[in-house]
DNA sequence: TTCCAGCTCT
DNA sequence: AGAGCTGGAA
């Protein structure tokens, strides 16, 4: 807090008491740098100085003043809220945590702020400022973000809360983070808790937070060819590098898009060279297979040819024996498919 | 051009 | 777990 009261910036939701004008400038900061939302907020304070005169104001006026700050369902879900607070409130917000987390648009975060910078209730905020000091100052390693984490993070800094002075703490806990302890790279060298930061000490200031692990699956077209000669098949062998190391899969193409029957036989007639009057196409089965990262549309071609096919790479074994390597889950759908299916 | 940061709701 | 937006950094 000392940090703080030498450091923190002046911001005009900061030198009012009014619950009014701190959840507006917290709903305006959700996911929002402060250089983009105090314009914003000082044209709705100017626009709407009441929760009453926001209550009253057309939907088409709120949602004019948020025009360009994004995410607009903050805007409905503060419409809706002041006209909630103006109509069954007396005006008033609810002052404890509870109550303001009732309301649209308010979550943990945003309930834990009002309620100790408002109203002083001892409850800790954990927003993605106290994520990143926090994890740091302890090395917690836990992914942070999920309920999980947020209960975790609030247990260990209802330790540190002073009960008289939340409000003050929390809002030095969050400039901190914004200010000092920031993404990458925090100004470590002006550090006040250098000597006690565990990541600092650790060397690993760029190991925290730990993030869980995004989930952008991406989606990818996988065509293998299941090329067949009497009993024999043809496999080829992933490499030690990235998906299914070393496992054994039918020969494959890889593509952003899907394919027709016309470019797939194009494609393989090349790069087996065999002729298209060598091949003799049997039939396709699609599925999906879900990875971690990867939305594979799967699709498996059959081919009979009539001259064993030449590529490098590839593995000439039989039928027979193909359950015996190691393969990929998908694989073993495909054959799964083909013995129900027979 | 791509990646990342940032809370709540569904 | 995923959608919802924008601006700034890599």
């Amino acid at each position: 807090m000392n940090w703080y009261h030498a450091n923190s910036r002046p911001l005009p939701w900061r030198e009012t008491g009014d619950p009014y004008l701190i959840w507006l400038s917290e709903i305006i900061l959700q996911q929002t740098r402060v250089e983009q939302g105090l314009p914003y907020f000082e044209r709705f304070r100017s626009s709407f100085p009441t929760v009453e005169k926001l209550a009253e104001a057309p939907e088409s006026a709120v949602m004019k003043h948020w025009q360009g700050l994004g995410y607009y369902s903050r805007a409905r879900n503060l419409h809706q809220t002041a006209k909630i607070v103006a109509g069954q409130h007396q005006g008033k917000f609810p002052d404890t945590y509870a109550g303001l987390l009732r309301l649209k648009g308010i979550g943990p975060y945003t309930a834990a702020a009002i309620a100790s910078i408002a109203f002083n209730e001892a409850v800790p905020v954990v927003d993605g400022n106290v994520y990143r000091f926090i994890s740091r100052y302890l090395a917690i390693d836990m992914p942070v973000g999920t309920p999980t984490a947020q209960r975790c993070f609030s247990e260990i800094l209802l330790n540190y809360l002073p009960q008289e002075q939340a409000g003050l703490f929390n809002q030095a806990l969050m400039e901190f983070g914004a200010l000092q302890c920031t993404p990458r790279p925090p100004d470590c060298e002006t550090c006040p808790f250098r000597s006690d930061c565990a990541a600092y000490k650790l060397g690993q200031i760029d190991h925290f937070p730990v993030k869980s692990t995004k989930t952008k699956v991406k989606e990818v077209f996988y065509h293998f060819i299941v090329m067949e000669k009497g009993d024999k098949l043809w496999l080829s062998q992933r490499d030690d590098s990235g998906l299914w190391k070393k496992l054994w899969h039918f020969p494959m193409l890889e593509t952003e898009d899907d394919l027709n029957a016309n470019d797939v036989m194009d494609q393989v007639a090349i790069s087996f060279q065999l002729t298209a009057a060598q091949l003799i196409h049997k039939g396709n089965w699609k599925t999906v297979h879900l990875l971690s990262h990867r939305k594979i549309q799967a699709r498996f071609w059959q081919f009979e040819s009539e001259a064993a096919p030449r590529k490098k790479g590839i593995f000439e074994i039989n039928r027979g024996d193909l359950e015996s390597y190691a393969l990929p889950q998908l694989m073993v759908k495909y054959i799964r498919h083909k013995e129900g299916g027979i």
